[in-house]
DNA sequence: AGACGTACCTGACCGC
DNA sequence: TGCGGTCAGGTACGTC
């Protein structure tokens, strides 16, 4: 499901459970990609008092000096509900002492929810070698120009790399590359100064629609109330393969890479 | 160190 | 209807 629009929006979405305080919390027993090393007993009767992100983890501040970590892997979904019946895939709940449920759910469970000490957040194993947020002032076409120069590899893997800047999937990768008019197969150290400056731009143009647009929805992604996202509308080149780019009407290719689905236009994309 | 393959899971969909 | 194959928005780890 989630590329940074749409853990963004369910961000958000998720602040208005600021102040809330936990009565009591639900874990199934099936084994998530991270184990919380301390017991989630610890936030009973805790109160939420910041909601924020970094890179795709959501996270969950309490009053009691200890926040929880949530990634929603690529199944992952978070659902707030008034009621509460046990679904499949739910694989934690917190219940609010206002009646409220927080549900996460997870099919493939390649996701998470940990318990740590707020101060140690940026010591967690997930978050301590990140790159830069996209939106920041740091990712920019200095930055990726030095980042990029020696790597061999193809720009498209290597701006799915969460070291060189976090929250660009597969999605975003394949329309922003689309946008500024490069081919995912070039070598990234091949591109000169003014075609990072153009990919820094594009990236920052998509995921800020995206973003405006509630995420992308595909499948049954929705968000906390309910509503989908409607970015997918605006795909110009993700799952369009055999389809006409917009600008030259040739057919779009799908090609493999790093084990992902790329989509680009030949003609288009140098 | 960097590049690359693979593993972790379930479910939806398609062709036979 | 059922079965096998393929695909899916992410991350981490092993090997060379």
């Amino acid at each position: 499901m989630p590329e940074l629009p749409e853990v963004e929006t369910i961000c958000r979405g998720l602040m208005k459970l600021n102040e809330k305080k936990v009565k009591n919390f639900f874990k199934s027993d099936k084994k998530l990609r991270i184990e919380s090393k301390l017991d989630f007993k610890l936030i009973k009767n805790a109160k939420i008092t910041q909601i924020h992100r970094r890179a795709r983890y959501i996270i969950i501040d309490f009053d009691n000096k200890k926040s929880l970590i949530i990634h929603l892997g690529m199944s992952g979904r978070i659902i707030f509900r008034k009621d509460f019946k046990k679904l499949k895939h739910d694989h934690f709940i917190l219940e609010f002492d206002d009646g409220n449920f927080l549900i996460f759910n997870d099919p493939r469970r390649f996701g998470f929810v940990d318990l740590l000490l707020t101060k140690d957040l940026e010591k967690h194993q997930s978050i301590k070698n990140l790159g830069p947020e996209p939106f920041s002032k740091e990712f920019n076409a200095k930055y990726l120009f030095e980042k990029l120069k020696n790597k061999k590899i193809n720009i498209k893997t290597a701006m799915m790399d969460n070291k060189i800047v976090v929250g660009v999937g597969n999605i975003y990768i394949n329309e922003s590359l689309f946008d500024s008019k490069i081919s995912p197969l070039r070598q990234a150290l091949s591109l000169k100064f003014n075609e990072v400056e153009n990919l820094v731009n594009s990236i920052k143009k998509i995921l800020k629609k995206a973003i405006d647009s509630g995420g992308s929805s595909i499948n049954d992604y929705v968000d906390l109330d309910g509503n989908v996202g409607n970015f997918q509308e605006n795909f110009q080149i993700y799952q369009k393969n055999d389809k006409k780019c917009l600008h030259c009407k040739c057919l779009i290719k799908r090609i493999v890479q790093n084990g992902r689905s790329t989509f680009y236009c030949e003609k288009c994309q140098k």
